[in-house]
RNA sequence: GGGCGAAUGGCGGAACUGGUAGACGCGUUGGACUCAAAAUCCAAUAGUAGUAAUACUGUGAGAGUUCGAUUCUCUCUUUGCCCA
């Protein structure tokens, strides 16, 4: 054959994203003649460059998106940038540079590398959180929920940096130490803003029974942070020399009250104010803090406690009188800020009942221990059936002791049932400058007052210097510093939490350019729901939850919003990671450091240094695992990215880069570029036959059924073996005679099946054979789906014997007479007798000997 | 400690509703082309025995249900994620 040029993708590449973008075909509208279908990936942080999981997580969307449009779907899919946040305030800082710049600037650059992977999106419709075109409309969400009263204004605990005299966030604080300052954190009041979003506890859990297209880890991971818990509060009456007579409780566990051994309170309970002149108590607060605030922390830290002069009594029994500590395990945020500790039946509570020499009594004895059963080395926090509890013995725990208990307190009004949530209120208040400023004031009293909504935006001041401590706003005093009416008032110089902005701008895309209001009601009544929403599963409980609470508020008391629910299908990828290394010296190596010599890895550069291959890690800058997909989409095109990247992993999984597994898609294109002359040139020779190749339009049919499942299920790594197998059968029949015009037909079904993967190269070949219309997906011909011969799979005794490609639908005897025949039956039969017969029609026959 | 998953060749992975385990890719081996290499093309590739036809074993381990189990049930091991 005469040699065919390579196909290069840089020219086909660039030439499509050129035509796609001058036919504006990804750009969409309200259609109501066809079913519309959002496709909606989670917007990026303009860091200033894509990495491979941006790759992979917009590779999905388009795949799905594409293949919507060509099944006839009316498709938005459409990208923003959620632009405000600290990197850009940090990168600000270092450089003295204006965030707004370096925002802008790198949304700029990770656009072009996004329209290079050829991204079928809808551009027009681009957002960014940072402009005041997104945030005044956010401004005034706030304000309508602070009318409705779903925002108040509270003091709370938060991790202070003394040095950068400034509030970090939990992940921000390393070994109790400031991430930048190094200095010791530490907790300090604030009043922050917050969302009630525990106002919707139970809604936003019962509202997960009815998505059903979303991973049930997710659901799984959200009830257990919004984590209900049925249980009862209680009333405990104290004495001592303190004006207190009642300690309210919330516990799960009421049924062990004769387990009670003592009361624990957490130092921030209302009484540790009349030990705040107590020396010993502020030493101990400062041991409290020092073991930090998360749930964690406090499970692994060491349990301690303060013992105050106070006795609280057991409400089941008056006789009973036990001690009550300030105790360092014990939160404000949780019930009450206090718990009765049970130490045989919670290893906490054992933990510090051991600790404090503190009486230990079992109630409760698991079902095969008789009713001396005693608490030992450990806690039993186990089911079973209460003991030495009076009139609760014999009750069955916990199914029926709980229950049995509260009705006894309720009873005796000294406890009620009561339902409980760990879902906190949302604190939305960041002492930043690069954030949504929140419109509020206050009067010279210290009164909250509204910006009026006419006032909108309360823009963010320019210029601003970063070098000041703490929260830039707070020292610009000419923003600051304000008069409405005649009266002087101070801005609130907090802004707010960026995971509010990610929070409702899928609806935004509806109406993006919007001037009045954040969205239009005839939009979102077309668009909305998202139908698929696809990211990383690190969003699995706080965005998603948020985003879930932003829709209910907006919709609480607005008979006009008839949403339930943001995003109706969730999919959530996996990462993109590749093997870790190090040199001698234990310092991370990136994958372009070293080379590959004789069967070891080597440092490049000739020295034979010794590299330490670690495991395979999610890309990370810190662990120099990362491989830029920038100079990847220029050594082998998107199309060969794309390729790699759905082929290796199915795509909830994580996928391991490789550099060989790359190389193999980007040679691969360059074969069915090959095939594609083949074929064309086939077809403009016009070899007709005359004979319809069946085979070839059942292989088609079949392909075309089996990338509908497989698109349906997300199965994207078997679409990539589809192509392979498509490819590896079409470069076998193309030797023997496939007639020209079936040849054609099905060719072009062909690559409209591949485009959803590799669209330049399937719209260049498609265009080559002269196909320059609007295309659409194939049907599958029900009737050659079926062959008319069968491979019957013969068993005997269950084991596969032989397998018999005979016609569809026989019956078991004629199966058996053609088994007779052969030489199968000389084999195996002769001399047996048959026992039984199992036959399972056009699938296999299953023959059971006497033996 | 609790919850949810996962475990299949040298590697990544496929397998419809319980019905031919290992699709497809990588790697490896052999061959063709070449002065040679690269690239490309062809072939083989779960293990064991055998020249071969073939036989036996085989989906983390052990049991169970079934004519038949990668698939369903139970126990265990390892491992991942989330929560504590």
């Amino acid at each position: 054959m005469t040699s065919i040029e390579r196909y290069n993708f840089k020219k086909v590449e660039s030439k499509w994203q050129e035509k796609w973008e001058q036919s504006e075909v990804f750009k969409s509208s309200i259609d109501h003649s066809k079913e519309k279908f959002y496709c909606l990936e989670m917007f990026p942080y303009p860091s200033g460059k894509i990495h491979m999981g941006h790759v992979r997580n917009y590779t999905i969307g388009d795949v799905l998106s594409r293949y919507k449009s060509l099944k006839g779907f009316n498709v938005m899919h459409p990208m923003g940038w959620d632009a405000f946040g600290m990197p850009a305030e940090n990168a600000a800082r270092e450089n003295n540079l204006d965030p707004k710049e370096w925002t802008n600037k790198n949304i700029l650059a990770m656009k072009e590398q996004l329209k290079r992977l050829g991204l079928s999106i809808d551009w027009e419709r681009e957002i960014s959180t940072c402009s005041e075109e997104y945030y005044k409309h956010q401004q005034l969400f706030f304000l309508e929920l602070y009318e409705k009263g779903l925002v108040y204004r509270k003091e709370n605990y938060v991790n202070w940096d003394p040095v950068d005299q400034t509030v970090l966030a939990n992940e921000q604080v390393i070994d109790g130490k400031g991430w930048r300052s190094g200095a010791i954190v530490e907790r300090k009041k604030l009043n922050q803003w917050f969302f009630k979003i525990s106002k919707f506890s139970d809604e936003l859990l019962n509202g997960l029974d009815n998505l059903e297209e979303w991973p049930n880890k997710v659901k799984v991971m959200q009830k257990n942070w919004i984590g209900k818990s049925f249980g009862c509060e209680i009333a405990f009456q104290v004495e001592g020399n303190l004006p207190i007579r009642e300690i309210k409780c919330f516990t799960t566990r009421p049924d062990t009250l004769f387990g009670f051994s003592f009361l624990a309170l957490s130092v921030d309970h209302e009484i540790s104010k009349y030990y705040e002149t107590d020396k010993k108590f502020q030493q101990f607060k400062n041991e409290c803090s020092k073991t930090g605030t998360t749930e964690e922390a406090i499970a692994i830290g060491e349990k301690i406690g303060f013992k105050t002069n106070l006795m609280a009594i057991n409400p089941l029994n008056a006789n009973q009188k036990v001690p009550v500590f300030f105790a360092n395990f014990v939160l404000m945020d949780y019930g009450f800020g206090a718990v009765f500790g049970c130490p045989a039946h919670d290893q906490r509570d054992y933990d510090f009942a051991k600790k404090y020499n503190l009486k230990i009594k079992t109630v409760v004895k698991p079902d095969n221990e008789d009713d001396n059963f005693e608490v030992k080395d450990e806690a039993y926090p186990g089911s079973g059936t209460i003991i030495n509890s009076e009139f609760l013995n014999k009750l069955k725990a916990p199914e029926e002791s709980i229950l049995k208990t509260i009705d006894i307190l309720e009873e005796k009004k000294i406890g009620k049932k009561q339902i409980n949530f760990r879902l906190k209120d949302w604190g939305v208040s960041r002492q930043r400058y690069w954030g949504c400023p929140i419109p509020m004031a206050y009067d010279e009293a210290g009164n909250v007052v509204t910006i009026p909504k006419k006032d909108l935006p309360v823009k963010l001041p320019e210029n601003v210097n970063l070098n000041s401590k703490g929260n830039p706003l707070d020292s610009i005093n000419d923003w600051k510093n304000i008069v409405m009416n005649g009266k002087k008032y101070i801005r609130e110089t907090d802004t707010l939490d960026t995971f509010v902005c990610s929070s409702w701008y899928y609806l935004r895309f509806c109406s993006p350019r919007d001037k009045k209001y954040g969205y239009e009601k005839e939009d979102i009544d077309y668009w909305m729901p998202v139908d698929q929403y696809i990211g990383g599963v690190e969003h699995a409980i706080l965005h998603l939850l948020y985003s879930r609470f932003f829709l209910k508020a907006l919709g609480y008391q607005n008979k006009d919003f008839k949403f339930d629910e943001p995003f109706k299908g969730l999919f959530t990828q996996g990462m993109v990671c590749h093997e870790t290394y190090k040199d001698e010296n234990n310092n991370w190596l990136s994958p372009d450091e070293i080379e590959y010599v004789g069967n070891e890895y080597q440092k490049r550069g000739g020295q034979k240094e010794k590299v330490k291959v670690g495991p395979s890690e999610s890309m990370s800058k810190s662990k120099k695992n990362v491989i830029d997909p920038e100079n990847i989409i220029n050594n082998y095109g998107a199309d060969a990215v794309r390729l790699f990247i759905l082929s290796d992993s199915p795509p909830e999984k994580d996928v391991q880069w490789s550099e060989q597994g790359m190389v193999a898609s980007y040679k691969f294109l360059q074969k069915l570029w090959t095939l594609h002359k083949k074929i064309s040139e086939k077809i403009r020779n016009n070899s007709s036959t005359n004979q319809k190749n069946l085979n070839f339009e059942k292989f088609i049919n079949q392909m075309i059924n089996k990338f509908n499942n497989n698109l349906d299920g997300f199965n994207y790594n078997v679409i990539i073996a589809n192509i392979y197998e498509t490819y590896n059968f079409i470069n076998r029949e193309i030797k023997s005679n496939i007639d020209s015009e079936s040849l054609r037909e099905n060719y072009k079904k062909i690559l409209i099946l591949f485009s959803p993967a590799i669209p330049h190269f399937s719209s260049e070949c498609l265009e080559d054979l002269g196909y320059d219309q609007e295309h659409y997906w194939p049907e599958v011909n029900g009737d050659l789906l079926e062959d008319n011969k069968i491979d019957y799979v013969v068993q005997i005794n269950g084991k596969k014997r032989a397998i018999l490609n005979e016609s569809r639908d026989i019956d078991e005897n004629t199966l058996m007479k053609v088994i007779q025949l052969n030489k199968l039956s000389e084999k195996f039969l002769k001399g047996k007798s048959i026992d039984k017969i199992i036959f399972v029609k056009n699938r296999l026959i299953n023959i059971l000997l006497n033996d």
